[in-house]
Parts: C-alpha cells; structure tokens; sequence
DNA sequence: TCAGGCGATGCTGTGCACAACAAAGTAGCT
DNA sequence: AGCTACTTTGTTGTGCACAGCATCGCCTGA
C-alpha cells in the first residue's frame, strides 16, 4: 500500500508529507510504540526511497518531539513522563478554550457532514470498541474541531501538542486501565454534546464542553494509573516501557 | 569566527544546536531578511560542513515556520502576512498571560541577575538606540520571562510564536516607522514594571504586565504601517519584500 | 572463575556525485 | 519586432559509500 501511493506523489513535496503524516500516524497510533527503536535502513526500504529523504522526515517528527535520534545507537520512538503529561495537558485545557474564543468560524456544508460521519462513526464504535479505531475517531474529530478556528497558529500548536499526548491517552486504554466500552460512551456524549452546541451556533460552549471532557479524560487515565500501580504492583517503568523483539 | 567556534563542538548534536540558534538568531535578527534566498552550498562552506548536515538545520528551520525550501528554485525566509501575524499576537496575548497562571515559579539567585543585568542593558538603550541591540535585549528578557513557568510545553510553543513574530517587530522598527527613542523608554518602563511584580512575588501580575505591552507594541506597529502607507503611498507589497543583491 | 580490554557489528552522521527541476537567457522562426 | 522553443545555468533533492560512534560479545590473563 506504501510503495502503491507513491505513484500518486510525484513531486518530492508531497511526498515528504505523506511519508511524515503516515509515520506520525504509525507513532500515534501505537504501532511503533513508544521507547521502540526504527530502523532508517528498513524504513527506507519500504517505502521505496533512499535513507536521505527518509531521514528528512524523521528530523522533521524529532522536531516535532516524537522520536530522537541518538547516533551509533538508533532512532527512538519518544516516551514523556507523567509530570510533563500533566503539564502538557493542562495547556491542551487552554488552549481548547481558546479554539472557541479566538477567530471562531460557523462550520460549512463540508465540515458540518463530516461532524454528522463522525457522530454515525462513534455510535458505530460502542458495539465494536476497537482501541485503535477508537484513537483514530478521536483524532479525526480533534482535527475537525480544530476547524472551527480560523486562527492558524492556534491549530498548528493545538494539533502539534494533540499528536504529543494522543498516544498516551491510546496506551493507558491498550493497558486496559480503562474500560472501553464506557469510554465509548463517554465519547459519544462528548460528541452529542458539542454537536447541539454547533447547532446553535455557540461555539465557545462547544470550546468548553470539549475542555471539559479532556480534563476528565485525563483524570480517567490518571485513576487508571493509580489503580494499576497499587492492584499489579509493577513499577511505573514497567508500564512506560514497550520493548519490541 | 564561525568557523573558530566549530572547535569547541565535538559531537554532531552540539553542533547541530549551535548552527539552528545561530541561523534562527539571524533571521530574527534580521540578518536574513524575510524574502531573502539563502544558499546552501554557501552557508556550508561558512560554517566549514557539508551540505547535508547543514540541511538537517534548514529542515528544522523549515518545520518552524521560519525558511521554505523549493526545489530548483532556492531557500527563502519566509515572510508572514499582516493577518497571520495579528493571528498570532493574539495567541501569544493569551500565552504571555497563561505564562503567569500555569505552573509559576519565583526566580532563583541566578535569574535575578540576569533580571537586573537585562535592566541595567535595556536602561543604557536609551542613549544608543540602535535597533539590532534593542532586539537582542528584547529576546533575552523574553526568554528570561518564560523562565518564570514550569510548564515546559508553554515555554516551547511561546519561544516558537515569538521568533517568529519577533523579526516582524524589529522590520518595523528598521522601516522608521517607529520612533526608537520613545520605544526604548516605553520598553524600559515595560522591563520596571514587570520587575517590580517579581519582586514582591506577584507573576500572576508580571504576566498581565506583558500581556499588556506586548498588546500596545502591536497596536503601535500597526500605526506605523498604517502611518507610512497613508504618507509614502507605497505598496503593501513593497513594504514586505526586502530583495537582496 | 572473574575482570578487563579489545575487536566485531550495526547504527546514525557525513561527504560527494548526480538527478530533478525551475528560471533565465538566447537563438530562430514568423 | 515579437514570440516561441530550446539551451544553459544554478538550485534543491536523492542515492550511495564511508566515517564516527556505541554496544555487545569474546578472549586473554590473573
């Protein structure tokens, strides 16, 4: 499918993006999960191209704080302590609020039935509550939001810190420190919830609401933590961690 | 001296970071003027290194906003229109005050003299105003303000907004259509009162201090452009683009 | 048996030559 | 004279071979 979509991209541009969203993709999504070491060779190879293109690519996403490269040892999928989660939170709760307070903009016909595909999409994900399925409505709906501000910068950094903790949020559902199918729920209230607000055209009560559910959805994860450490016993490493082979 | 300063640079990671800050700091200083078309081959031989670790700088570059490469045509720094950059001064209202509100900190022995050395510097601008000074001391009492927060991913979204606002700042004071003198002194008592805050412990305070100033320098900037498209007549355009050779 | 050094191995980092590409200049045709 | 097509030139993008570096395993000596 990789070395397929390559003939779409003829130009070198596009396809330093499809290369650069494909791997964030993978690292969000928790197939290259965090502390797992990439191989440049192996990567180039798959998609067709050599380790000089590639590797303009992983020091775009090192910018961007999900990998880093150590030299004579390998590149690394990055891991963020529970600390500068919170931190990084916290101004997510923020800055979500802004999205509803800075350049705010009514959604059109286009964003509007997108909205209604990921409302049908949520439902759907209650009677088959897929993690990875999950994580990937979730960031779908995050990025629509994100369109209900006409202030590009907000979005940039929105959407950069987004990528940042969205698979934190994936991992601790994987650790089945939640449950999933409650959060499904939970989910789909949120979006009901923010769509009435559109619907009226308040889109800072939209802002709110979507505050709102991030901070109980980290303070989920947080409960789900604790419960881990003091029912397992393991050490906090041991669940940070995810060694391949 | 470029050259010179490669000696104490070992290791590819130092040396890295050394030619990002020294090619960021000539953007946003000016150096390379927005418009301007940078050459690789030329910036590599500068610095004594080839052209592909010199690109890995100019990818970084590139993904902060600050440079865009095309193919067949150049590397450019880029330039950012009066909307966007409104955009953006308001975000980094919201930030500048977000800064004294999420995880705050009192400053230690070693930022007060950094404190009080930036005032005794900003103090001596107002005898010799020379622009390129006066930016530099601006950079450094912001970064020595973002100092003021724990939160580690405010720091890095405020330190990206504001170098890429900050070269607008300093176009503006270049194109005389600010007054420096009556700058400095409004940047002096900018720098007192804030100190004065810190000093009797209030950051919260300090934050709404340069929220404050960093709202009115824009609102100055603004007039100035306003006041020398109403006077010269010239272009918006010509006012922007600042070609080289 | 254990400790220390030392070489093998594999990774990222670097330099160089060439390809892809765009823009400017130029010659030739109308 | 004006326009078109081609050539020339300079730029960024790519591929490849090698250097620098860290880690692991082995080997040697006490």
């Amino acid at each position: 499918m990789n070395i397929g979509t390559k003939l779409n991209t003829p130009n070198a541009r596009d396809r330093f993006e499809r290369l650069h969203a494909e791997l964030r993709s993978r690292i969000c999504l928790l197939d290259y999960p965090p502390g797992m070491r990439l191989s440049e060779q192996t990567l180039a190879e798959e998609f067709g191209v050599s380790r000089t293109p590639l590797r303009r690519v992983l020091v775009r996403l090192e910018g961007e704080g999900l990998l880093q490269s150590v030299q004579g040892v390998g590149t690394f999928v990055t891991d963020v302590e529970i600390e500068e989660m919170e931190q990084t939170y916290r101004l997510r709760l923020e800055l979500a609020e802004l999205t509803g307070r800075l350049d705010p903009v009514q959604p059109d016909a286009a964003l509007w039935s997108e909205f209604l595909e990921l409302a049908a999409r949520s439902h759907a994900l209650i009677g088959d509550p897929d993690p990875r399925h999950f994580a990937q409505i979730n960031m779908d709906f995050f990025l629509a939001l994100l369109r209900l501000t006409e202030n590009e910068p907000l979005r940039d950094i929105s959407e950069r810190l987004y990528f940042r903790t969205a698979r934190i949020w994936l991992k601790s559902i994987k650790a089945s420190t939640i449950d999933m199918s409650e959060e499904a729920i939970v989910f789909n209230r949120e979006v009901d919830d923010i769509l009435t607000a559109l619907k009226v055209g308040d889109l800072h009560a939209a802002s709110l609401i979507q505050r709102a559910h991030i901070s109980m959805s980290f303070n989920r994860m947080l409960k789900g933590v604790t419960t881990r450490q003091e029912a397992g016993g393991g050490s906090t490493k041991s669940v940070q961690v995810s060694e391949k082979s």
